[in-house]
DNA sequence: GCTGGGTTGTACCGATCGGTCTAAGGTGTA
DNA sequence: TACACCTTAGACCGATCGGTACAACCCAGC
């Protein structure tokens, strides 16, 4: 009983790279069972409703981990510069260590994308949310705080694609480093409709 | 005979938006057969490698489309900021018209990666330097076009995963203008160590 | 030691996978 | 019209899929 408890968050982070590494339908049970070390009998005691949630543990794992680690500190008082220098660290860290993936971003453009649809919507929209707030803080223009965030979150997409296309791991930091100073330092751009 | 030579490409292209529909592990025999109108007999006297051979026929098509429509145009003599125009359009009509899908780039986060790991990489290498061309005759110094060119193709992977994830198919136009101004009117980030 | 409830590995299920093969059907040439 | 050839549909193959059932197992409380 205590260990049961204990035992599925353990569980969840192995399941995470397991579907990290296959994507959902690529993740057989055969597969799961083997790298997580666990037998069917124990993944369908921890996750009853099958692959389906344990897939969904995961999001939900590493939605909660974005949640406060990534969202919360963004919109915590302080200075929003900061802030923003953080959210980048941790992003970057994060996928670094995680072979340059983006569970939700995966899903997004596979065949998983109906079946988690709402979880998946929810990570983007949170995450943009917040750094809109921070945008703001920083002194952007409401319009401009909107599409600086999308830009910006869509850009840290976008590197961990071409990042993985190219093989160039090293590649990912680069752009993360590029589209943090595009938003700390105001360029000339800067023009549309904002007073700063 | 005559007819074999005209229906393989036919073929190809049906099998392209079952490949975008459904990923290639997704993407069964039965669906495959089910969604050209061909029988397992016929697609294994086109592609005799099978699946793997199916999808790299389709990769090939797809590049060679953007090779001829984007990337050539793209560094042909004219105007360089009327060809970066024409691919921002061709791009995001071509995108558009296969419901945000680069296949591309679906394969590049997904565990197609390895399999067809060089077409990737080739696709977006070509991309990458063609724009890089074009940005060059368009005045901005080497390593400034180097990463304006990575960061823009990067930044419409990215567009196509939040478009995607927010099922908000005009964000994608959106977030392709916005790239657009950011490369065409210079801005006074442009001083970014370009003299080396 | 027992015993009993919860946990575990694994045999097994029907369905479906990618791929093979063959017999029927269609086509072009004479 | 008749023949030779080739395309085609679909039955069939072993393997594996996600999921279920169940018997062996572990370890508290007595």
């Amino acid at each position: 009983m205590s260990r049961t408890i204990a035992e599925r968050p353990d569980a969840v982070l192995a399941l995470a790279n397991t579907f990290r590494l296959h994507g959902f339908e690529g993740a057989s049970l055969s597969v799961i069972s083997a790298e997580t070390g666990l037998g069917k009998g124990s993944l369908y005691n921890f996750f009853p409703g099958g692959k389906e949630e344990m897939a969904r543990a995961v999001l939900d794992e590493v939605n909660t981990w974005f949640r406060t680690r990534v969202y919360e500190p963004l919109v915590a008082p302080g200075e929003p510069g900061t802030r923003i220098a953080e959210m980048f660290e941790a992003a970057a860290s994060y996928f670094e260590s995680r072979d340059l993936v983006c569970l939700f971003g995966a899903f997004a453009l596979g065949q998983e994308r109906e079946r988690f649809a709402a979880a998946i919507r929810e990570y983007f929209v949170e995450w943009i949310a917040a750094l809109e707030t921070a945008l703001a803080r920083a002194g952007h223009g409401p319009q401009r705080s909107h599409d600086l965030a999308i830009d910006t979150v869509s850009g840290i997409q976008g590197a961990l694609v071409i990042s993985r296309a190219l093989g160039e791991t090293e590649a990912f930091r680069a752009s993360l480093t590029r589209l943090h100073a595009r938003i700390t330092r105001p360029s000339s751009n800067d023009d549309t409709g904002d007073v700063r």
